[in-house]
DNA sequence: CTCTTACTGATAATGATTTTCATTCTTAAT
DNA sequence: ATTAAGAATGAAAATCATTATCAGTAAGAG
């Protein structure tokens, strides 16, 4: 696999440099895996993933990496509630944003949803309004989710 | 302080029994601070405010107690993002109930807030009832969160 | 091409949460 | 009230995700 490509400027470069943080081969890594797997993926997913290609990486350099990119803004961190934080690209060039979660507390699945999203956002986009008027508080990101238990789990129980 | 009192039995007795499960002095003392405190409580910051009054808790008891009234539905588990698990009560018997959550992502203040909070939880059930249809997700518990930037912190930076 | 210093990886450290296990205590049955 | 069964407890050790350290490496401005 070839990891760095100088020829191919993606498109996070240049928010990199304007930030002033250079382009690594760790962070070509990093994020490739991120835009091209599902998603979810907890730091140690994405350190198995790499490591089959490129073996030097360290896990310590992907907790940097994860931590810079959501520092930036590229990427969501969450907390599903197993114990380790994932991580997800807030979107490709041009890809769909947002979408909400399903978690179910029995097994740890986690579904996607974006249906019945459209008024949600409208909704929440009014809330942060009325939020930075009384508060000041700057929202600069928000977060939906639903616990319950999923098909499966229904009927096991 | 005493801490059992087997003449008054508490709201949440026959929950307990119903499920099966013991009362016990240090149930009883868990949920004596959760009751009366604020919110927002660490394991950390409930042992400690009972230890001073009952040394003998083990942070043990106070983890699995925690889990257990997680999973019984009496209290509220959340990730704010400071690395660890906060926990606050569902309601007091009658108690106020729903509030979401400013999250300062700089320095982690979290702000309550219960306002507007009507046409979310609205929408909300709506939701809830078109996922159990599309996804058969049966949801128990909901959560909408804020990230952003608290006033102070806007000034600073 | 060179120099500055941001970035990296190995290792050790941290710190919240869990597990283990022998002992204690609650409670249903007597 | 007494007792027996096993649920609950606490101390100590174990886990395990994440973070800090530090010496070596490499990006990229000039």
């Amino acid at each position: 696999m070839q990891i760095r490509n100088g020829l191919r400027p993606m498109w996070w470069h240049g928010r990199f440099r304007g930030c002033g943080y250079r382009i690594t081969a760790p962070r070509e890594a990093i994020l490739d895996v991120l835009s091209k797997s599902d998603k979810h993926l907890s730091a140690e997913d994405i350190y198995i993933k790499i490591h089959t290609h490129y073996p030097v990486i360290g896990l310590t350099t992907i907790y940097r990496t994860l931590d810079l990119l959501t520092n930036i803004g590229l990427i969501f961190k969450f907390d599903f509630g197993d114990g380790r934080a994932r991580y997800e690209l807030v979107k490709g060039p041009k890809g769909k944003t947002h979408h909400h979660h399903l978690i179910c507390t029995n097994c740890n699945r986690i579904i996607d949803y974006t249906d019945f999203i459209d008024e949600e956002i409208k909704l929440l986009e009014q809330t942060e309004k009325k939020l930075l008027k009384k508060y000041n508080f700057k929202s600069t990101n928000k977060l939906i989710q639903f616990y319950g238990l999923c098909e499966k789990c229904q009927k096991m129980s």
